[in-house]
DNA sequence: TTCCAATACTAAACCGATTTAGTAATGACG
DNA sequence: CGTCATTACTAAATCGGTTTAGTATTGGAA
């Protein structure tokens, strides 16, 4: 059925061999320019496609490196599988992705399959239900000797290499933005304390604050995960507190836009005319007009992409981790304080 | 490193015929419990991971399937994957990744190394821009003898399996339903002609209006196709109609959202009192209140894979095009004929 | 003429599993 | 006691490439 090395060989009347030295230009052998020649013209017209599997069988390489995900729901996530894709295509890597649904087990049976498969390397991009079982993807992935990057937390840094962009520092321009609008009264719809991405984000809040001189309350930071539920819940306290905010810096858009979704009429008028600047500027930020913190999440696929194939061929390199710059992008949420435009 | 089937067969003190017999469950060999039980200790000790490569290099089936996507941006695609990871996951099928960037010439590349990887089939989503190539990506998977599913397009059905939406049905709905709120000017900003998604979405449309024996204007139906420009300027053009229209079907939610947001202010003013009912219920059409036909992309992309696989066991089945129900989701921007709300 | 080097190509081993066809040992039966 | 069936296992072929170590042929130099 399909063109084997073999056939093309017979067809040109040479052997297995110097079929695959012309086809993969193997130059250290001398072959004859004609012979070269024929060979590639009846690969072509025979329709000729190795076999990869079998070439891998025998390097112990296959190309094709395994990704697991979360879930593909989050336009975030999504957006980061772009950019592995991007980066994949131009080095002529394949990607087998996971999708663990936020299923420790279904990771744990995932990975053991892309082992299997002989994956070169694993991509990981962290989420909440997922990180505790990270350190024992993490010792799984070292004993099979297969190298792997972590995107998205950077609790293992000292062993693997992992890329995060700089939450701290996005979280203090989001909220030194907030101050320069003239707000004081400013909270933080936080995602907990599960994920080190969450637990920068507040920091870097507190750090903005201390900067301005704004005595930290403990009362304006609401929130225990990235869950649309306790989102909703966060939100309500805050927006009933005495002396209501009058600027609110989300740790997450979509978080934002759930909660606000959730929340009854009442609590949602009184948000009408605060501030807001969320984080992750998903597509619909825009359409929403909310003012977001931007990781390009393409960057960090493409350079966590890039770590994993450049681990793969110094595999002695010590871990490292990529902190990758974000930035602010502003939009109508940015209500100077005391505006009461809609 | 990696153990093998050898090793696992020497530390037992059998051969590897035995050790893969026990494995593989082959009970019309008679195996003696005794090493039986030995086997599967020693091999789960050893920590022994069978080498797929090997396995289907010998048995021609990867357990592997290719998924060619434009681009992972769109959220509805990327629901199509969930579903089909889902499914995927359900039988122990991995999945290739590529994303063509809405380039034919990178979709031509990524089908041609998914087939030297011997996936067992392949399953495309197809996109405006790559449409046109479809023919030719189909023949030369018919070549190689993989099989093939095609999402969101049914322009080859005599030929090869497809799964779709009930788009027609769903645009009647949705037409339909401002209809009973009152409306009788109601104009349809299309996808263009270039998709048969697009086309049935318009004629959906007219057969709402005809049922309704509202008399179809041409003037009344906008777009290009499924870009923002084309989609931008479309919108201006009807709402700068003599009498504007009181409701909007459009083909697309994204293309509404991002036509809104690129309209001028003068524009977007006029619509703000206008009934829209869009197409596609991504995640944000929820926070936008735009009421909208879901088309429950995880079926679409379930459906897809199940029948990839059916047809990959039973190649001799006559092709078959799948239409899955949508239904329609009812939201503020569902407004009555006159009323002035928000 | 003989020897060596360079040229052009190939035989056979190998990767790690599965599978087919078969062997050795035991026991039952006539 | 010989034969045949059954039980428990294994040797070797196979999948489709790549690679190593080689062979045959030619030409030039001594």
């Amino acid at each position: 059925m399909r063109v084997r090395n073999l056939d093309v060989a017979r067809e040109a009347g040479v052997s297995p061999t110097t079929v695959s030295l012309v086809l993969n230009d193997r130059t250290q052998v001398a072959l004859a320019p004609e012979t070269k020649r024929r060979v590639q013209e009846v690969a072509a017209r025979m329709g000729y496609r190795p076999n990869l599997l079998a070439r891998s069988l025998l390097s112990g390489r296959t190309q094709t490196l395994g990704v697991i995900i979360p879930s593909l729901s989050s336009s975030y996530v999504a957006r980061i599988v772009e950019g592995m894709q991007e980066e994949a295509g131009d080095s002529n890597q394949q990607l087998l992705l996971t999708d663990t649904r936020h299923d420790p087990e279904t990771e744990a049976a995932q990975m053991e399959l892309l082992l299997r498969h002989s994956v070169d390397g694993v991509l990981i991009v962290t989420g909440e239900s997922t990180l505790r079982s990270l350190p024992e993807r993490l010792r799984v992935l070292r004993e099979a000797g297969v190298p792997c990057v972590v995107i998205d937390d950077q609790s293992h840094a000292e062993q693997v290499d992992c890329v995060v962009s700089q939450d701290r520092i996005g979280a203090e321009m989001a909220v030194t933005h907030l101050i320069e609008l003239g707000h004081r009264r400013i909270a933080h719809l936080s995602g907990g304390s599960g994920t080190s991405t969450a637990r920068d984000r507040l920091s870097g809040y507190r750090r903005a604050l201390k900067r301005a001189s704004i005595p930290f309350q403990s009362e304006w930071v609401a929130g225990r995960s990235f869950s649309v539920a306790a989102a909703a819940q966060a939100l309500e306290a805050l927006v009933s507190l005495p002396k209501p905010p009058t600027a609110y810096f989300a740790a997450n858009d979509r978080l934002w836009a759930e909660a606000i979704q959730a929340l009854r009429p009442r609590s949602a008028r009184l948000l009408r005319n605060a501030a807001v600047v969320g984080y992750a500027n998903y597509d619909f930020s825009a359409y929403l007009g909310i003012s977001s913190v931007d990781q390009s999440p393409q960057s960090l696929g493409k350079a966590a992409l890039r770590r994993l194939l450049d681990r793969i061929e110094t595999p002695s390199m010590p871990p490292q981790c990529l902190e990758l710059p974000v930035n602010l992008v502003v939009r109508n949420s940015s209500k100077p304080v005391g505006s009461s435009a809609p």
